[in-house]
DNA sequence: ACAGAAGCTTA
DNA sequence: GTAAGCTTCTGTT
């Protein structure tokens, strides 16, 4: 570079949010693929560069760059952690875009330039220093305020959406002070887009006068006491270090070590058919008739290109792989919903489908990854593709105690590999195998891994993204923006017949049955670990579990917008999966000797009634055994009542056990507290103690977000959803889970959760009126149905309003509600006969329900979760009769599950605005559990109510209060 | 070694 | 009558 050359400098990650927000939205007509803020970028640049070739503009570049931030993380986070830390992830339609723009840049023959753990605006900086030495002039095309501090002789800024030249002038007239004030100016004003703190009660017109009366920075805080308002006095010197931090936050680093030169940024004419072939691809037809013209090619001599992203346009593709053929195919899917003409989400969703699950599964193809230049090859190859599949190689199930084997990722479908870390050689000597040689050592890959696993313009997909998320948190990195395709299959599927893991799904979506972990690994006795496995081997089968999900992600996505379910997958499935990871790492505090004193008397009690039970029935059986105990108890000694199971056993059920003793037998009665006993000690006590993790001295349950079809969590390893709480044995293990001396446990439970629900959605007054009295809603609903006044009611009246209230959510029948109140079914019949009498809003609501799940094939929660009954239609009367309970049940316990789904989410950044250090702990499907400092009981338990009781808002505005009850102990039992 | 049934724990 | 997970026993692989 000379004098008198001219470098335009593009700041392009600003470029691409301006756009996006400043244009409106544009997708690609074939397929949906957002692309406005690319459409912008195309039309911007080739202005640019025809301003160029046309010397009457006056400004005419010789060198021209574009430049992107690499990652979210630089060297600011060093300086300040909290350094744009409440950044959010960018737009969803944004996110494929990053890759785009990377592509326009290189298909205008333009250097794409970036840098880890810098800032796109450092390296402005450094180029228009770079510029300045070599006496040429710069234009930075932008208008962000940050790099205004630029400005100066040589340094001119251009901002393309308004037209307009931002010189020393213009940062005067708007700023109030010279460009190299601009450092100065930002130190006091901070920012909260990007958490530069500044000075509180300081904004640019404060900021401006006081650096005119002091000159700078320094001078301001030298003589801080000089300021007349007191207020403004007291900020600036209260707050000087924030400030002075604040400086070095927005000061932009000149002296990037660069590996482009101003060289390499020589301007050249733009290649047409490169360039055409782009943005035919794009489907920017206009621009490309204008390209065409100008260049002198022929547009319609140029094929448009394959595309990473969204491939969409090669619709027409390979037609390989077996099976049904890609059109019929995606024409069954469409099928069996009712698709929109020209709906293009669906279309898009028929697209993906056709693509992925013909273009060959082959996992020779796979690429092992064992150096760190072609790692970074791939990571590159990531971050212009916008979206990166993966899936973490571990030596354990349990995400707390994996350590990572290896690491597989994609990129499109079929382009796959993986990163081994930590194979051994197979030889199960004593010692085990040494470690095999070229792998990338687990540090050094983290360090290049880790940029992009928490780059916001890299979209990373995982199937079952809590396990690796909990993983990779363990080893410090934060992975986001993420996809689950397992969440996905979970709100477009709940309830199908296929599950939501990889073999169903591959299986479903693709065609396709991936290598199973045992096919590699070996079973049984002969297993080993995937440490052991040869990476060849390894690679096949991990790169391929990449290469399928992101094939089912292409699959899946677009199906939740052409099935409205976007909002569940956003609000409802995806912010809960780091919330739940969290949970998960955290842990709860168990008492291991409590549960061994209990073990011991457990055994005691179970020991003394073995000896009487083998006196009664002469003989030493195992008591444990059904089928023996029901030959002896019915066979043998011939008691009566005795009733077969479907598998022609005799029962030994609780209830008719416990027939048999009300009947004044005495075995029964000490069968039945045996098994109680061993229950609690073989499931809790002996169990329990297991599960505590070694490092952290506490119990990790394990939640599963796509277990159950109404929306509930699941708890297993261990499962500490079913902790006894009915007896009070059982309640003794609750004391067992415990906190620390300073510490207590919270508990806060939603009070008739499902009740409410249903006063709500099937709109019966009194039960509304009841609620909002804060009346007993069982009383209530006897003194209607029976006509007796709640003041002195038997409360046996009371328990059979109950027991018909609690059926009407379980889906009532008269068979069941005979059998939980031990009354003829013809008295069943009438109670539900008198309480549809009195609440006919119920029974509408139930008819209504059936209808339409008979009609949709699925009920909807209030939020929008759909839950699939394909059963429902069935002319088995029984299993029909099953499908109608569970659909009115759905959307009861469903809605519940949504709501405390949404207090959850928002449960984390409530306590952290009231400063409050209570962390979640566990979650009962109506109950949460938080462990929290002793001094901060009081003020936390008004926040979570808080939280929980306006859960439902805004979305729906319940017309019944949610009411929380919640208490603080030293143990669960205490709290609960 | 695994799968299903029976039984029991929770909301 | 709804929704789950875990242990034991039992019979099959």
């Amino acid at each position: 570079m000379k004098k008198g050359d001219h470098l335009f400098l593009i700041d392009g990650s600003g470029y691409i949010f301006r756009a996006y927000h400043a244009l409106p939205p544009l997708t690609r007509k074939s397929d949906g693929l957002p692309v406005g803020a690319v459409s912008g970028f195309c039309n911007m640049l080739w202005k640019l560069m025809q301003d160029a070739r046309n010397t009457d503009v006056g400004i005419v570049p010789t060198h021209f760059a574009v430049i992107f931030d690499y990652s979210s993380k630089t060297f600011r986070n060093d300086l300040y952690p909290e350094y744009k830390a409440n950044r959010s992830a960018p737009p969803e339609d944004l996110i494929p875009q990053f890759g785009l723009i990377r592509q326009a840049t290189r298909a205008f023959n333009l250097p794409c330039v970036e840098m880890e753990g810098f800032e796109a605006d450092d390296l402005i900086a450094t180029y228009c220093r770079l510029a300045c030495e070599a006496g040429g002039d710069t234009t930075i095309i932008s208008s962000d305020k940050d790099l205004m501090q630029l400005v100066g002789e040589t340094v001119g800024m251009y901002d393309p959406m308004k037209d307009r030249q931002i010189g020393i002038p213009e940062v005067v007239e708007k700023w109030g002070v010279p460009p190299e004030k601009m450092i100065d100016l930002q130190a006091l004003t901070g920012d909260s887009v990007d958490n530069v703190p500044g000075v509180p009660g300081i904004g640019p017109k404060t900021a401006a006068q006081l650096l005119e009366q002091f000159g700078d920075l320094d001078e301001l805080l030298a003589r801080a006491g000089e300021i007349k308002q007191e207020k403004r006095r007291e900020s600036i010197i209260a707050n000087a270090d924030k400030a002075r931090i604040s400086r070095q936050l927005v000061t932009l680093k000149n002296d990037v070590p660069v590996a482009e030169g101003l060289d390499d940024f020589v301007l050249h004419a733009p290649d047409g058919p490169k360039l055409i072939g782009f943005l035919k691809t794009m489907e920017f037809t206009s621009l490309t008739r204008r390209v065409a013209e100008a260049t002198g090619t022929e547009a319609g001599d140029v094929q448009a290109i394959a595309v990473p992203v969204e491939r969409a346009d090669n619709a027409h593709g390979p037609d390989v792989g077996a099976g049904t053929p890609p059109v019929a195919r995606a024409a069954e899917i469409e099928t069996t919903e009712t698709p929109k003409q020209g709906d293009t989400p669906s279309l898009l969703a028929a697209l993906r489908l056709e693509r992925a699950a013909t273009a060959k599964i082959d996992t020779s193809a796979y690429e092992g990854i064992r150096d760190i230049a072609t790692l970074k090859a791939w990571v590159a190859e990531a971050r212009e593709a916008g979206i990166a599949a993966f899936d973490v190689r571990a030596t354990s199930t349990d995400p707390m105690q994996a350590e990572l084997i290896g690491l597989a990722m994609a990129t499109a479908p079929g382009r796959a590999g993986y990163i081994p870390f930590a194979h051994k050689s197979g030889n199960g000597d004593l010692l085990g195998g040494g470690m095999l040689e070229n792998q990338i050592p687990l540090r050094e890959a983290l360090a290049v891994l880790k940029p992009l696993f928490e780059d916001r313009s890299v979209l990373k997909i995982a199937q079952n993204l809590k396990y690796d998320l909990v993983i990779m948190s363990r080893y410090g990195i934060d992975v986001a923006p993420f996809d689950d395709t397992m969440l996905i299959s979970y709100v477009l599927d709940a309830g199908t017949p296929h599950g939501h893991g990889m073999d169903a799904l591959a299986d479903k979506w693709l065609g396709h049955k991936p290598l199973q972990l045992k096919d590699v690994t070996g079973s049984g006795k002969s297993s080993v670990g995937f440490d052991q496995v040869d990476i060849d081997r390894a690679t096949a089968h991990a790169a391929e579990d990449a290469d399928v999900t992101l094939r089912l992600w292409l699959v899946l996505k677009p199906r939740l917008a052409a099935k409205g379910l976007v909002s569940v997958y956003e609000r409802l499935e995806r912010p809960l999966v780091p919330v739940l990871a969290r949970m998960e790492q955290r842990g709860i505090s168990v008492d291991r000797q409590i549960l061994s004193r209990l073990s011991g008397e457990l055994a005691q009690g179970a020991a003394r009634l073995e000896e009487e039970i083998y006196l009664l029935i002469g003989e030493r059986i195992n008591i444990g055994s059904p089928k023996q105990l029901g030959d002896i108890l019915f066979g043998r000694m011939g008691l009566p009542g005795g009733s077969k199971t479907k598998t022609g056993q005799w029962s030994t059920s609780a209830q008719l056990l416990e027939d048999l003793a009300a009947e004044g037998h005495e075995l029964p009665r000490k069968i039945v507290d045996w098994r109680q006993l061993t229950k609690l000690k073989s499931t809790y006590t002996d169990a329990l103690p297991g599960f505590v993790n070694p490092d952290t001295k506490r119990v990790h349950t394990s939640y599963a977000l796509a277990a159950t079809t109404t929306g509930r969590l699941s708890s297993s390893d261990p499962n500490l959803q079913n902790i006894p709480v009915r007896t009070a044995e059982g309640r003794k293990i609750r004391t067992a889970f415990i906190t620390d001396k300073s510490l207590r446990l919270v508990s806060a439970d939603y009070s008739q959760i499902e009740l409410r629900v249903l006063a709500h959605v099937a709109e019966i007054p009194q039960l509304r009126q009841a609620f909002a009295d804060g009346a007993d809603i069982h009383a209530i609903t006897a003194s209607e149905m029976f006509n007796v006044p709640v003041e002195g009611m038997p409360s046996e009246v009371r328990r059979r309003a109950k027991a018909i209230n609690f059926g009407i959510i379980y889906g009532i029948s008269a068979f069941g509600l005979a059998n939980q109140l031990s009354i003829p079914r013809e008295e069943a019949s009438a109670y539900i006969k008198k309480y549809f009498e009195r609440f006919p809003g119920i029974r509408d609501y139930i008819e209504e329900t059936k209808a339409y799940a008979r009609e949709h094939g699925f009920v909807e929660t209030i939020f929008g979760r759909r839950i699939h009954y394909p059963d429902i239609r069935s002319s088995n009367p029984s299993l029909r009769a099953f499908n109608e309970r569970a659909s009115i049940n759905a959307r009861l316990q469903g809605t519940a599950a949504d709501i405390i789904r949404r207090a959850m989410i928002r449960m984390e950044e409530a306590l952290d605005k009231a400063k409050l250090s209570a962390r979640m702990l566990l979650q009962v499907h109506d109950e949460l559990i938080f462990e929290t400092v002793e001094v901060e009981v009081e003020a936390t338990i008004p926040v979570v109510r808080h939280v929980m009781e306006n859960a439902a808002m805004p979305a729906v505005s319940m017309s019944v209060p949610l009411h929380v009850d919640a208490r603080a102990a030293n143990n669960w039992d205490e709290a609960h």
